[in-house]
DNA sequence: GGTGAATTGGACCGATCCGCTCCGATTAGG
DNA sequence: CCTAATCGGAGCGGATCGGTCCAATTCACC
């Protein structure tokens, strides 16, 4: 029931990118020293948020990387699916997934699809933007 | 992002005992061959849902289990806190944890305790009462 | 009251996944 | 054409999860 570290250091990561939104040209190494985490940690999590789509990377000497959409189109969801593939509390409520044993007779499928999706909106309802702020209001 | 197959054996444990609520006596091994799960981990769950409340266990020839309280009063929430431990989707929404190097500088804190409490009073909203009919109307 | 069987409780072990680090492929600049 | 800088993927160690087994405890029966 916790998130991994990946994800919640991906959501980090992204947000110190969209604060670089205008420039662009941010190197990996400039988030890790931003974020405090490990060099090579956020290599990696940039590649998966790349291949997801989220970020726009360019290779080579001066290269860098930049938000792929604009920051208010962009969710905790999001990123969290692209780091931990599809938000799923089980096996059975994943689309087209046949795992359990107990298909057909179990009685308790359908909530935890409730619970997922509620899960997902909470998500779903967090874009990027509220995350640049520096201070959130107590 | 995914629930711990034990906390999802858990749900399904609890559902099957709640049916026998009257009997009472009710054997670890007799859950397992209705749920189709293992009788070792069927074994372990009770184990655990005995120590924290959920299930009163007698021990001896003739023994065995029942709810400690009233379906109604028992939630989803109740059963995946039991095998998981606190619901915390990250170490810095868990009461007096300071786990994260960035306490105080960080932005995203605040979000992910709201994104936690819905994701918490989903699991709540869901009585064991919901899951023991056999079938749930379409 | 003693014996026996049935049941829970805790401890051990293997396996899978996560998190971290290092090295190669690619590209712009001099 | 060469050098330097950066992204991309492969490999390794550690930790947690899931499954199994054995011992301690307790009530029913004789």
């Amino acid at each position: 029931m916790r998130l991994s570290s990946m994800a919640d250091y991906a959501v980090v990561t992204m947000s110190a990118a969209a604060r670089h939104c205008g420039g662009a040209r941010v190197s990996a190494a400039d988030l890790a020293v931003e974020t405090g985490l490990p060099a090579p940690t956020v290599q990696k999590l940039v590649s998966m948020l790349s291949k997801a789509g989220l970020l726009r990377s360019a290779r080579g000497a001066g290269g860098g990387l930049q938000l792929a959409r604009p920051a208010a189109a962009i969710s905790l969801a999001d990123i969290v699916e692209a780091v931990e593939g599809p938000i799923a509390l089980t096996s059975c409520v994943q689309h087209g997934r046949h795992d359990c044993a107990l298909e057909g007779t179990c009685n308790v499928q359908p909530h935890w699809a409730v619970v997922n999706e509620a899960l997902r909106g909470a998500l779903a309802n967090v874009p990027l933007t509220q995350l640049v702020q520096m201070k959130v209001p107590a």
